[in-house]
DNA sequence: GAGGATATGTCAGCTTTGTTGACACAATTC
DNA sequence: GAATTGTGTCAACAAAGCTGACATATCCTC
């Protein structure tokens, strides 16, 4: 499988021809290690808490959006609402995040986080937030810019 | 819990200054949702297989280091050996991955993906490699270094 | 050659976090 | 008044991680 020795010798740098034969193996698997490492940053401190990553995931949307309902969280995490109320109780229950019915739609639950809620949330993206700094630092000026438009294209556009 | 009105005007654009008031949740949300989207595009063709993202994982480092041994992949994966035993067993199994004698070392064993495996390692990562190249070039030219260069700065450098 | 260390496999049970299906209730809308 | 919508909850199940314990074969050391 290794014997490719066509004529083709500088091709690495040609992307338009984006064959059957060239797979960016090289990207895949740094985004892998890339999140892998991100994610187990806030581990310790969840252990802490006795919470899991669907708990930092929710405590994480709810502080950036105060105010989202139940709905718009489902929409977010794109799970199922019987996922996503085992560990919103949990949440809840601990005075981490508090209800508040909606004024004009009285069905709604408007969600907000504690005070308490806002310093998980923040102790949890710190040192995330650090991993990224020095990366983008070590990656040059200007890095911030081409790293947040790179994200921005791999996400589903329509959907969101 | 909302009264910080102090004479702090424009402090959002000074990044020199990374205090505790400073925290990316911009970067940090992307690289979720990014990941998100992106490991979802092989899920169709996984479900086809019966397979979930550990198989996956499996087949495309097994196929990427062809030979390297259990131990490296549990090095890799950073998981459990029981938790790799399981799916590594399955894909043996159905004849996506075989097991050979470690020729110095017998107690070891070898992995290599069969003729299946490659065709299936091939088939999850197209996907995601096109997103990728469609997200680079949207991006514009010199994305992929800078990207490169910041996924790598991203991982832990050490136990790797 | 005996004994300890190493690489791998396996059994059993538990946790987290996702899923589906079904149903309840209040509030809104038609 | 009837249908729809937003939310909560019960029950069962699945994927994929974990710990602890133990077996086997092989290698390495004394």
């Amino acid at each position: 499988m290794a014997g490719q020795s066509r004529d083709n010798s500088q091709y690495t740098t040609d992307v338009t021809r984006k064959s059957e034969d060239t797979i960016d193996f090289e990207i895949i698997e740094l985004l892998f290690f890339a999140y892998r490492d991100f994610t187990g940053d806030p581990d310790a401190i969840l252990e802490k808490s006795g919470f899991g990553r669907a708990h930092h995931r929710v405590v994480h949307f709810v502080n950036r959006e105060p105010g989202m309902t139940v709905a718009d969280l489902l929409d977010t995490l794109k799970i199922t609402k019987q996922s996503l109320a085992r560990v919103l109780k949990q949440l809840i229950d601990s005075g981490y995040i508090r209800q508040v019915t909606g004024p004009e739609d009285r069905r709604q639950r408007m969600l907000y986080t504690t005070k308490e809620g806002q310093a998980l949330a923040r102790a949890l993206a710190e040192p995330q937030s650090r991993r990224i700094a020095d990366a983008l630092a070590k990656t040059g000026p200007g890095a911030r810019e081409i790293v947040k438009r790179f994200l921005v294209n791999m996400k589903n556009s329509a959907a969101d």
